[in-house]
DNA sequence: CATTTTGTGTGCGAAATCGTACATACCCGG
DNA sequence: CCGGGTATGTACGATTTCGCACACAAAATG
């Protein structure tokens, strides 16, 4: 599962700088293991570095006081975790812990602030990533409001997949019911659901998705939302790393049709309603 | 309750900038009503122009499949309606709905984009604001997922209220199922409990608060998170520039016990866990 | 003043999820 | 190969919210 060799151009946003800003910032690039569980940052804590994963996913959680937890977005190699390093803020009032063991490029507060305010392609790029980020996180407030548990956790499922290389995560199900702000056995009950249906197949903490196509069918429209929307953002593809990764333009033609159109603009002056 | 003269200084972000970059602003500026309902822009829709509310309250709406939606987001003096215009994407998935009606600044894309990438104070104003934004919008999602009508109500009331120069609102129940994500019915009930504690008196679509402290403690701690957020990252009131800004530490005591010290860093390897 | 529209109150059964408790099965280390 | 911990399965009442249906009243309209 670990990759043998490592390289920056791995991480997609990396990947998309033109060489000059790629070789610049190649030196400050620091190559780290992430383990399971492992807090990237805390909330409020200021952050001081910023995190380009390969083959690691980053989830972003927020905490209520109750104890209470919901992941709010994931990051994989399609981002960065330390968005606040560039906005100005420093820190957040989110938690990042690393959900999929993997590696990550770090960068330094200094070098990348730097780099922001020469205004160049990686400004650009970063700036982007804020948006899909957002709207990522948006949806994730919609999704949490009318789906249920199994749409919720097929969209999961589809999410982790994108940003791993193979077509299995190991993940219990106790994480991803925290992730999902739901209760173990709720998603002990949608798994089994999946799995009689021939969706996946796992056992304690290994998930193998058996039929992407229909596991697409079963997840909520949030899935193909945030992926349009994050791929009309970033830079497609690379040319420098990530090889078998033809998946990126593969998705289009299975969305689901409502979104395929833009929305008819025609209800201007009316009121929120709801069609 | 529409104010005789209007400056485009009692938008926030506005008021924050040095007397030069106001000045040079100025001419571009130019004040729009807003009608309640209308809607600023569109799923999808390409934005051309940024909104600073004086007086308006503008919400930030994703619609589903089915024809639910959810506010994930609200603007008013304190922010600006067109993030993507400076972000790159141009569009958002969600919609921008005039929530209560009133006035707001409009700048046209080309003078914000070139202002941005000047990289001055507006720059540094603008994405704080995204940060805040993306708070609020994480805030929401956690939110929907754990707190009752009644507590999300009260916390709605509160957030709306910060936007306004009164202490009373008119929206109907309707409308505030719609943003919440709820039945009407669901509104209905938790207003009469409030009404009935004394908290607030409603008419058909007029809503007085009578007694915010009360209104602060039966909300759920989102509103008290998302506003120390924005404030420790936001300039609080205005002179002329960035200057009073103690506010950044000022909040920290008042906090809730749990967000109050940072996290401690001891759980390092562990698993993601409740506490 | 009568009629319509709009906003609000109320009362069900249905559905999803929750909280809790406990049973079972797999994996790992001794 | 034998415990023991971890992961998963199952059950059931409680709770919240939903979906719907309808009554009522205040404003708007003519």
């Amino acid at each position: 599962m670990l990759p043998t060799s490592h390289s920056p151009r791995q991480n997609h946003l990396i990947a998309a700088l033109p060489t000059a800003d790629y070789e610049r910032l190649l030196p400050a690039l620091e190559l780290l293991p992430l383990p399971l569980g492992w807090s990237v940052y805390e909330t409020g804590s200021k952050q001081s570095c910023a995190y380009f994963p390969t083959d690691s996913i980053i989830s972003l959680v927020y905490v209520i006081a109750s104890g209470n937890l919901t992941e709010v977005a994931v990051t994989g190699n399609e981002g960065l975790v330390g968005i606040p390093l560039f906005t100005g803020g420093e820190a957040t009032q989110g938690r990042a812990v690393v959900r999929n063991a993997g590696y990550a490029y770090r960068l330094k507060y200094a070098v990348l602030k730097k780099e922001f305010e020469n205004g160049g392609p990686l400004q650009d790029l970063l700036l982007r990533y804020t948006q899909s980020l957002m709207t990522q996180i948006a949806q994730n407030a919609v999704c949490n409001r009318y789906h249920t548990v199994e749409q919720r956790l097929c969209r999961w499922l589809l999410m982790s997949l994108d940003r791993l290389p193979s077509n299995q995560l190991q993940t219990t199900q106790e994480l991803i019911a925290n992730m999902l702000g739901v209760r173990r056995e709720g998603v002990t009950e949608a798994a089994i659901h999946l799995q009689d249906a021939g969706l996946i197949r796992y056992s304690r903490g290994h998930i193998t998705i058996l039929d992407r196509p229909r596991l697409e069918e079963w997840a909520c429209e949030c899935y193909s939302v945030v992926k349009r929307e994050t791929d009309r953002l970033l830079p497609r593809k690379q040319s420098g790393a990530i090889s078998g990764r033809k998946s990126v333009a593969a998705f289009r033609e299975t969305m689901n049709p409502m979104y395929a159109t833009a929305q008819p603009s025609s209800r201007q002056p009316g009121m929120i309603s709801k069609e």
